[in-house]
DNA sequence: CTTCGACGATGAGTATATGCATAGTGATAA
DNA sequence: TTATCACTATGCATATACTCATCGTCGAAG
């Protein structure tokens, strides 16, 4: 998770930085409201909090111009000013929530986990899939599940490839059929069923909550629980 | 758009109703946790306002009961509790925004505008058909009736999909024994008449107005009511 | 109002298809 | 050789598809 702080006080800047990277994000700065545009438009943030009293651009601003370019990251806006007004013009202008400072640490916590909750199934970069805590790293030919990692053969990695990249749609097996064995027609074995029972065994064991599915009579489903 | 107002104090209830009536939205009010729930699962609301004190289920358990049963419509808490601990609890347990009251109307208005934004342009992008608040995912191969997910088999899957791909034509049982059965000719079962009963049984129970509807000598219809 | 027939709904029971665990085969490489 | 991998074969358990006999409902005619 990527999140990008809009901030020019540097000591509040470092505060936010600190506390969010203790709970497990990523964390860049910008410190005018121009700079801020322009990260936000040059990286898909996970999420951005933006003071509203900024230099060269205030942060109502920089919304609204981001919003008006199609930018849909989720916007938390931070301002001393606390008046009814101020509230209602961010929030109208396109930000997602409003705080007003002196902010305390774990709502602030407790907003962006909000914020960043829907989100979670987002493309990082392109080598690395996720769903729920299954982590294919197609670079590094690698597969964890949380922490545990997962020694996958090349076609179980291609199987589970091909799921991943499907998430939340029901496959066929006429479908897997083409795409990881490259058949044309339908197989006359049962390959499928054995090797999405390898991927289970390799996945699914344990107390964790199953991600592979079966869908009886259509196909097999990779699904976060 | 419709919003559910979950108030048991019928002053604050009927305030919250003017306003968003006056805004254009459509307002349904519950008047306690249970009944909150209740009427969550059974229509797609837009947005959820739930007041943190309620009878017979407070506002959190209700959040987190609703989060449980995969229930992702926006959800914004008021509380006459404005302490640290309430919020944070109102948001981890599944809870879009937390105001606290008294609430000032612009405020709470901006929020809801905020909240029911994102709702608008996302839908139907993915390959889903709707019939009144009945909604199939050919994707995902699911189904559900308002927030009611329903469990269907992979015939009873096909024969609603044709059912709803021709709404509000009227479908002779030769047509869906073609279509569906792939049977060239008339069948010499009744399989037909036992799997609409099979689907009525799922999408029609509950007081929910019926959908599907026989039409004696010529067939069925599948008709928002 | 009653009776009758046509049409449709329903519950129980059977047959079939589907999915899956397990074991096994052959090929390839260390 | 031994280990690993891709794939196949078998047989069991179960969900699903389908059939049949019976029951209900409705409208028209007596």
């Amino acid at each position: 998770m990527h999140i990008l702080i809009v901030e020019d006080e540097a000591s509040i800047a470092g505060f936010l930085r600190k506390g969010l990277e203790a709970s497990g994000f990523h964390v860049q700065i910008a410190s005018d409201g121009l700079m801020g545009q322009k990260m936000a438009l040059d990286y898909p943030y996970d999420l951005i909090i933006a003071d509203v009293n900024l230099p060269r651009q205030n942060g109502q601003d920089m919304v609204a111009a981001l919003r008006k370019q199609e930018i849909e990251t989720p916007i938390l806006m931070l301002s001393a000013l606390g008046t009814t007004q101020d509230i209602v013009t961010g929030l109208d202008v396109g930000a997602d929530d409003y705080l007003v400072k002196p902010v305390q640490f774990d709502i602030l916590m407790a907003r962006v986990r909000a914020l960043t909750r829907r989100q979670t199934g987002h493309l990082q970069s392109e080598s690395i899939l996720t769903v729920s805590d299954l982590v294919l790293n197609l670079d590094e030919r690698t597969a964890r599940r949380g922490n545990r990692p997962i020694n996958l053969t090349a076609k179980e990695f291609q199987l589970l490839e091909y799921l991943m990249r499907n998430q939340g749609r029901v496959i066929s097996r006429v479908t897997i059929a083409e795409q990881v064995w490259d058949m044309q027609y339908a197989m006359s074995s049962n390959s499928i069923e054995v090797y999405v029972g390898l991927l289970r065994k390799k996945i699914d064991e344990g107390g964790a909550p199953k991600l592979i599915h079966t869908v009886i009579g259509e196909g097999y489903v990779l699904r976060a629980p």
